[in-house]
DNA sequence: GTCTATAGATTGATAGAC
DNA sequence: GTCTATCAATCTATAGAC
């Protein structure tokens, strides 16, 4: 389901992914060090020998997937296209499916960074400026080229973002619609949204 | 700035609003009940006397915001006129304002009501719908009408409640927008999104 | 109604055996 | 690298004085 195959070893690992989880339901300060190392199958002082702190914990989560997301972003701009419209369904629509198909990994990284340390949250911050200016180029590229009209290029894209982001904390996995049906209506109504 | 003055009495509105400030911060886990009582002025035993539990204090909180939401979108609804496209610019434009202005209240609103008891959660989901089902009556008059082209009524409106709801997640008291410039911006968005 | 004091459980993190 | 045992701090909530 999550691909998180590639950190190793194995113990820390189960370890990240048991924390996800709970992040994802109890929120960071509602998780106890003892639940994720539970949950992981060791003892309470099994998750000290793979992460020095909770903390270093949900900052490796949010690090992690964060470059997922920014990278997935990236992706879909090119996916898109040479023009504005196909490359903003692209962006608007893989990041609406990516926040519903990964929405336990999603509701941590986008509900619970502000609880990180105050350097370890500079580092997130500049991750999701990137995502931002993604949107933001598009919607510009497409306003020079006389594509699209939008009443204010950062207001809109913040917007549009905003969507896709809280289907983290509404979707579930026994929802009717599927990632892919998000994605497919979150892109077309970018795309109404800013049509000239 | 918030308009709590209706809460009695005194102590019992000090609490509740000292516990909004620390739940929009640091979350309803992240805060103690020693952290809430201080902030109020009082003893760590002072918060009992006018609340059970730590979690009454939060349904305390969410059942009023909630509320009030609900009843500012029903006067949105009116405020728009007899016309589908007012009323949708009326709703949304209002909706995401509200976000802006009372962004710390309804940052607990929107982000700790899974924390409740199930009991409380029944409740609070019943106001959430009566919202939703708002939006959804005016896309569906829109479109009865052939004002509004809507590629899917239900989920279009939660697309459009998710913007307003993200608002609580990144608006900031020092933001260059106010609540009004966010709210025009939005009400404007949401109608170029359902043009026929 | 507010206080001090405290019960009883849980917390994040460490020490030391294996 | 994982365990048991534990520390010191903190937690929610209560008891009883005033």
């Amino acid at each position: 389901m999550e691909p998180w195959d590639d950190i190793e070893p194995a113990p820390a690992r189960k370890l990240l992914v048991a924390a996800i989880e709970a992040f994802a339901v109890r929120g960071y300060h509602g998780t106890s060090t003892r639940d994720i190392a539970g949950a992981a199958g060791m003892s309470p002082a099994g998750m000290y020998v793979h992460y020095r702190t909770k903390e270093e914990l949900l900052f490796r989560i949010s690090r992690v997937g964060h470059e997922r997301c920014r990278d997935m972003v990236r992706a879909a701009a090119t996916r898109g296209g040479a023009d504005p419209a196909g490359q903003l369904r692209a962006i608007i629509g893989d990041f609406a499916a990516w926040h519903a198909q990964h929405h336990t990994t999603a509701r941590v990284i986008q509900y619970e960074h502000e609880q990180l340390s105050t350097d370890h949250q500079a580092i997130i911050v500049v991750l999701r400026r990137e995502m931002e200016s993604v949107v933001r180029g598009v919607l510009a590229s497409g306003t020079a080229r006389g594509e699209f009209d939008v009443p204010e290029i950062a207001g809109t894209a913040l917007a549009m973002l905003s969507s896709g982001i809280d289907v983290a904390r509404w979707y579930r996995d026994d929802h009717s619609r599927t990632p892919d049906d998000i994605g497919k209506l979150y892109g077309e109504l970018a795309v109404r949204t800013v049509r000239a």
